[in-house]
RNA sequence: GCGCCCGUAGCUCAGUGGAUAGAGCGCCUGACUACGAAUCAGGAGGCCAGAGGUUCAAGUCCUCUCGGGCGCACCA
């Protein structure tokens, strides 16, 4: 067992101690039965096993009975002070105080290091998330998907991957023709024509494209718009895409999100791309013509259907150079490649699963996380949203109304597949109602604690941490030497919410502490302690909701 | 019809095959002359959708049924 903390530590101490306990009484290749984990509720010691419960079948031993001679026979050491066994048999194991307080002084050490490790080995990651269509304004599950990726990203490169963000720009495809033509209608608009009764179905009415029409005119005061027919489609399309983008760009950026790279469909179709990828799947076999169209066959690899790749009229589906990208990442050498879908997209899964098999790329490397629907809620009541008639929140409000740390905490604090209701009225309430304040506000205590210390002007005396002994410390203790592995956690199981989780825990015991244990009127030993403490639970906190995006004030 | 996700407290959701299934909100009791009450301590509230199976052990794994959402284009 790898062990990145000192809650590690001891589980890989009492992993070693548990096997020589088996090897003692004969049973030897039992190894892989030998599991220490946190306890599922308080009362059962800091760690508990359940090994002999596991062995039972090959040892012939009852549970009960192999637990209670391995706890009764279990050597003293600094790291363990008690064993004991129970229930059916479980071991449960209470560790030192002294020992667990040195996490205070790896915290010391690393500083806000803490909590990073090399668990990742250095392994490349690209995850891809958002990637709105340059066409308009970006909505609320976009902000979910921007919450999740961005925050993953964080998280694997502190559990030692290196990550990367990138974002895809389809801004080569028929709608940014779509999106042209809805700019010249605008135009005319603003030159007092009437548009609306003769609106063609395939162009999305949103007024948003008014502003970007406004924008152009204001560019282009001399051009005669009647003279902008279909021909200007794909200039006024082009104009339009870099604004959404660069819109798109800032209200990102507003939301603490930034990304290593925008990748621009544009320039894989002047690479030619698409046509390249065709050509290889072809090389490889797996293109078949049919119906005068050319088909991917990716039912070889498990999709459900093949898959048309060149349309009977000649030109490519929106498929093609969404392959050519995703060839092209496993081309650059990423050791995972990270897709964040909308909950729209579950039928892509299995061609691009399969596409990435047909290239010789085991199948398991591309992982692809469907971020669940988010139905905008304020208080009782649906917020009905239609895309085609034009009436939806964009992000930009969402995160004006709501505000960055609580939208950031709401859509991070939920697993990313499941759907969810994200309440408007609940998110922008300024109490305490609102999760996201109780872990900012016991850092916010923890400041004024500190600064009122200042203010004392009491000089320091020398740290002795054996001064930590109440259950809240110990709590405190036994929770700050997990956090490295919460993260490793997070970043392996691609789960975020694991870090809230973790970090409501910590604010949690840290309150109850607060109230229990005066800090500033104890004797200089245990003041200096419980000072050192909780400078190390301020550390982890602002770590942690570093990990999410989400700002620690010093004051509320 | 087929596929994916989901059914856990009144609501929103956690839950790594392990002991008596948890948290927040809401509801009910209590606690500021206090280092910040945006807090704390306690209480009520559950056939983990249902039925079979695997296992020493199932909310968790397998099969089926029921209910909800989303996908199943030579659209993007």
């Amino acid at each position: 067992m790898v062990s990145y903390s000192r809650f590690g530590e001891a589980q890989a101490h009492i992993v070693r101690s548990l096997d020589r306990a088996l090897r003692d009484r004969g049973f030897d290749g039992l190894e892989s039965y030998i599991e220490v984990d946190r306890p599922t509720e308080e009362g059962h010691g800091d760690l508990v096993s359940n090994v002999a419960l596991k062995v039972a079948r090959v040892t012939k031993m009852p549970p009960l009975a192999l637990a209670s001679t391995i706890a009764a026979e279990w050597q003293s050491d600094e790291v363990v002070a008690h064993v004991a066994a129970a229930g059916p048999g479980f071991l449960n194991f209470t560790l030192h105080t002294r020992w667990m307080a040195d996490v205070i002084r790896q915290i010391q050490v690393a500083g806000s290091g803490y909590g990073t490790s090399s668990a990742g080995n250095g392994a490349r990651v690209l995850i891809e998330f958002v990637s709105a269509n340059p066409v308009g304004p970006m909505v609320v599950v976009n902000g979910r998907a921007a919450a999740i990726g961005d925050s993953l990203a964080r998280i694997l490169n502190a559990a030692g991957f290196v990550a990367h963000r990138e974002f895809y720009v389809n801004d080569g495809g028929n709608q940014v023709l779509t999106l042209g033509h809805a700019i010249s209608l605008r135009l005319r608009e603003l030159q007092g024509q009437e548009v609306m009764s003769t609106w063609p179905d395939d162009v999305y009415p949103g007024d948003y494209v008014i502003a970007v029409a406004r924008e152009w005119r204001n560019l282009h005061p001399d051009v005669v718009i009647e003279d902008l027919d279909e021909s200007s489609y794909a200039m006024l399309g082009d104009f339009g895409a870099a604004r959404f983008q660069a819109q798109h760009e800032s209200v990102l950026r507003g939301f603490g999100v930034e990304f290593e790279r925008w990748y621009h469909e544009k320039d894989l179709r002047e690479a030619k791309a698409p046509e390249a990828i065709i050509e290889r799947l072809d090389q490889l076999g797996f293109m078949e013509a049919k119906d005068g169209a050319r088909w991917f066959l990716s039912e070889k690899f498990g999709d459900d259907k093949n898959r048309v790749m060149v349309k009977s009229d000649g030109t490519m589906t929106y498929f093609v150079p969404d392959a050519a990208y995703h060839a092209d990442k496993f081309a650059r050498g990423y050791d995972y490649v990270i897709d964040l879908l909308g909950p729209d997209h579950h039928g892509y899964v299995g061609r691009m699963r399969a596409l990435v098999e047909a290239l010789g790329y085991p199948p398991d490397r591309l992982e692809i996380l469907i971020v669940g629907l988010v139905r905008l809620m304020r208080g009782e009541e649906l917020v009905r949203m239609s895309k085609r008639k034009g009436s939806y929140v964009p992000l930009e409000d969402l995160i004006a109304e709501a505000g960055v740390d609580p939208a950031r905490y709401f859509f991070l604090e939920r697993s990313p597949e499941t759907p969810m209701d994200f309440d408007l009225d609940l998110a922008k309430l300024r109490d305490s109602k609102n999760p996201v304040y109780y872990i900012q506000y016991a850092g916010a205590r923890i400041h004024g604690i500190l600064r009122q210390w200042r203010e004392q002007g009491e000089s320091d005396v020398d740290l002795n941490l054996a001064h930590l002994q109440s259950p809240h410390e110990r709590q405190l203790l036994w929770l700050l030497a997990r956090y490295p592995d919460v993260v490793v956690r997070a970043a392996v199981e691609r789960a975020p919410q694991h870090v809230p989780k973790y970090l409501t825990e910590l604010a949690s015991a840290f309150h109850g502490f607060y109230r229990e244990e005066r800090i500033l009127e104890g004797a200089s030993g245990i003041r200096q302690a419980r000072l050192a403490l909780i400078e190390s639970v301020l550390m982890v906190l602002a770590s942690g909701l570093d990990l999410l995006g989400i700002s620690l004030p010093e004051r509320m």
